[in-house]
DNA sequence: GAAAGCGTTGACTAATTTAGTCAGTTGTGT
DNA sequence: ACACAACTGACTAAATTAGTCAACGCTTTC
């Protein structure tokens, strides 16, 4: 694992995208032949970068976890009180990830979903995904300026509806990459969220 | 497949269940062991009723897709112009399809997505999901009284808004059963559901 | 220039899993 | 008691699996 962390940055993040692309479907489903051919390196040098499958698994979870987390924290030190900006840089944060990590977020959230499969812990897992899921959300509430809100709006299912929406947008922009092939997508999707919040900010805001 | 169809409803569905759930990670990961272990029903007997795996994929694919587009025909006739109305009337269908067959929608994305893993035809496959998808927002749009949405609120943006909040809380829904195992879950979500059409209505009606 | 040492390869293996079969058992109706 | 289904699960040949290992190429060092 020390040899992993000594290759070369692209060839890591191609090993990284390859077993994340391939555990999404389960620990046991996925295959080591499968991941090495789509890294484009040889068995040996997978086995003897990590020793097993399992070990390849593990680091993977680890690294995605604290990937996340960092995403999680830079998103608190924004110091936004205005919540719809707020998600503006997180979504901006995401972009940058999706972009380098294509699969970590389908890749966590199945670690979770299927925690019961694969071989970390069920409580640790669950723990992460509040981190990365619910708590961002209470941290949000609990941070943002919520006079901002109308007063028959109640801010915590208003900005619930928010983070659902942004979720539906940029899901809807990866199947549309996904069919098209298109790259530069996520331009588009910044624009298009743009609007999208405007919306929101109409509907919801003072 | 015309025996089948011959065979009882109870079994019919655990098997159309269990190849669902096998099916989502694609046609070439399904192991046919683990959908007669979860179907509880033989080897033997399986292949009896489909003769080849592709076969039984291709029935179930057929299936969903015209199980959902019942489902988008029920929604039409449905005849309501208040969209939040309409939507509502949308979820309570949802919820009794994914009572009945829990995989359907994954599946079904599933299907989409990995459309090139699999057999059946991509031109087909994304026909289908426009439908089941994009139509439907499409269908609603243009059906539904638009001058009942505040006037500086575009009714495109606000009805895909509304879509994605139901998507969002539905796939909560799920995951909170899957981590808990709440069986009356859907019941709550109809609950919450209320309160978040009423928070778009407040927002976005005039 | 040779030896040592590393990152890297891919053919190889033993064990498991795969889709599909088939001889035989159970059930049902007459 | 017979016929003819539905149904079972042990079985097979082929494919796939995680992991190994002898050998290759490329620097570095003397």
């Amino acid at each position: 694992m020390e040899r992993f962390l000594a290759a070369d940055e692209g060839k890591r993040v191609r090993i990284i995208n390859a077993a994340m692309k391939e555990f999404r479907y389960g620990f046991k489903r996925a295959s080591t032949d499968t991941i090495v051919r789509d890294a484009g390196i040889s068995k040996g040098l997978l086995f003897h970068y990590f020793g097993t499958k399992e070990t390849l698994y593990e680091f993977v979870v680890e690294f995605a976890v604290e990937t996340l987390q960092k995403d999680f924290y830079d998103m608190v030190n924004f110091g936004q009180s205005d919540i719809i900006e707020n998600i503006w840089q997180q979504a901006l944060l995401r972009r940058d990830i999706s972009d380098k990590y294509p699969y970590i977020y389908d890749f966590i959230t199945a670690v979770h979903t299927q925690a019961k499969d694969n071989s970390a812990s069920v409580a640790f897992l669950t723990e992460v995904y509040a981190q990365v899921g619910q708590n961002m959300l209470n941290f949000a509430y609990d941070r943002c300026d919520r006079t901002l809100f109308r007063a028959d709006i109640d801010p915590r299912k208003a900005i619930t509806l928010i983070i659902w929406g942004v979720n539906g947008l940029f899901e809807e922009v990866e199947r549309r990459m996904l069919t098209h092939g298109d790259t530069d997508s996520y331009d588009v999707f910044l624009e298009e969220l743009r609007e999208y919040l405007n919306t929101f900010r109409k509907g919801f805001y003072k």
